[in-house]
DNA sequence: TATTGTTATACTCTATAACTATA
DNA sequence: TATAGTTATAGAGTATAACAATA
């Protein structure tokens, strides 16, 4: 692989590892990257309509269509009629949608304690400390359009 | 956005921000996170056969093609002929190619700089302990095929 | 008139399988 | 026979633009 010179390779390293490994482990379930995280912001935000999702994941309201579409067909999510408006529909979780999105839950809780416990348990509340004030930082870089 | 929960919460956080804003700013340059990352690999690594690229990138050897073809159009690379195999091309920098990924390093080692400074001073020394520490626990959870 | 979702079209990344030229 | 790269084909994600139904 290539060397890790400064921080900014580890987050790309970083990155492209939880990408690609991720996308193979949701294979097998007919699942896709970009299918789960649609299923991910419903699980932590409640049923939404297809233009809030877009706004969410930060794409297209067509690009929503095809997704909601696959995962309608796999029976992960179902369209809604909207309570007020009927334009809109509301995609919410089927129950398979909300057992995969619960183990999903599960699993990342039991990763993260994995690779915390990884860190010297010394290093460990500096390091937490200093990933939240990077997360803040990348944000703040992001928004300014600063990024590279 | 989402609330960041754990540690894989933030990391997948982190990667997302860097997918999708890295591919932001390289759009107006013809460029894709794709082609980016080959340019990326031979700048590190020198000029190579298009399988050792394949292999590099953890693609196809057809994928590699398709975007040698791409980077070739944009006059970023070249294929030279191999010195000893007739079969083969040493995918190589052009001088544009080169100029954009000195650049991506001088920007790397900017960002990296901007965002351990976020970091209190007295936490940084543990801060960059852990973050390797993580980084190589993900890398053995990978190899292990433990990811969830 | 503005908004929600969809149809139409196109580009990129990715994969598998079959083929050509060379080793 | 095996390897390097390409042609052929296909699926997924993404985008823009035009259109229907509803607000």
């Amino acid at each position: 692989m290539l060397p890790d010179v400064t921080v900014f390779d580890q987050i790309l390293r970083i990155a492209a590892l939880v990408e690609r490994d991720t996308a193979r482990s949701l294979a097998p379930a007919g699942l896709t990257t970009a299918r789960m995280h649609l299923l991910w912001v419903i699980h932590h935000a409640g049923p939404m309509t297809q233009q809030k999702l877009a706004a969410a994941l930060a794409v297209t309201p067509r690009n929503v269509t095809g997704l909601v579409d696959a995962l309608v067909e796999s029976g992960l999510v179902t369209r809604e009629p909207h309570p007020t408006d009927r334009r809109a529909v509301e995609v919410t979780l089927t129950a398979a949608g909300n057992r995969i999105t619960s183990a999903a839950a599960r699993d990342h809780a039991s990763v993260a304690e994995d690779l915390l416990s990884a860190v010297p348990a010394a290093d460990r509340a500096a390091f937490e400390r200093g990933l939240a004030a990077v997360v803040d930082r990348l944000d703040a870089l992001v928004a300014e359009g600063r990024w590279p």
